[in-house]
DNA sequence: TAACTATATAACCATACTATTATATAATGG
DNA sequence: CCATTATATAATAGTATGGTTATATAGTTA
């Protein structure tokens, strides 16, 4: 499969989109929203971090247009815009599996070559 | 569809492989790796960075095991680990893309119901 | 072994970014 | 109009990170 090259100014778009996501806490946000809209109250319920911190990594969010917002009364509430974010880190996570799948492999290899067994076949310690 | 909820640790992890991607160099270097292997020299001669960072980034990708190394002489060949890394990227692109679709769309509906037209059909400065 | 090439490491600076605390803004209810 | 609730902003401090320059390591060749 024959890829285009992207220019520098897009691969900057590109990098940014990725440095939104390399925060654990706007992930935890994300995925709290996964299933629908939420309040800040409610996401400052499920997250443990100050109010302040939660309503900044929202205005990044909504700053790269990954979440909308809609205001009720006094409350706001957000929502994701594009799935496209489960998407991605659906694919790392199955990354992240694979390369564990790999070490655990390595692994079990190493622990069946290594392990002196008594006549009985149990392990010895 | 359903998705689990991912603990912190797991987060971190996600969020660890987001933020090596988010750095505008490094998606030059794994650029340059997408059709094969390249040595240290060849990148250096295709990015506009010195050989040091070159070298620096190169080893925090080997570290995510995102690229493999093999070494040839004096040469360190490098090539990408996972296709995972392009997939992703392409996600993101389309995410750009549809953006940019969405602000184009925006800006040719205003740009339709606003200017003034004469009687000739010309546009008004 | 000396000179040369290729790559890696170290030290440094400058910048950017996150989390916290305190405070401001805005909507609601009495 | 005041008190309360919900959210946003400001200021600060600490940390992390990318890029540069200089230097070290290691392989090659004469």
């Amino acid at each position: 499969m024959r890829r285009k090259n992207l220019d520098l100014a897009t691969l900057e778009l590109v990098a940014n989109t990725f440095k939104i996501l390399a925060v654990p806490v706007r992930l935890l946000i994300l995925q709290q929203l996964q299933n629908g809209e939420k309040s800040v109250s409610q996401l400052c319920g499920d997250i443990a971090t100050s109010q302040p911190n939660i309503s900044k990594h929202l205005k990044i969010l909504y700053g790269a247009s990954l979440v909308d917002k809609r205001q009720v009364g006094n409350s706001v509430y957000y929502e994701i815009t594009d799935p496209l974010v489960h998407k991605l880190c659906d694919l790392v996570c199955s990354g992240i599996q694979k390369q564990l799948n790999r070490k655990i492999r390595v692994f079990s290899t190493l622990s069946k070559s290594q392990p002196k067994k008594s006549k009985t076949g149990r392990r010895v310690s």
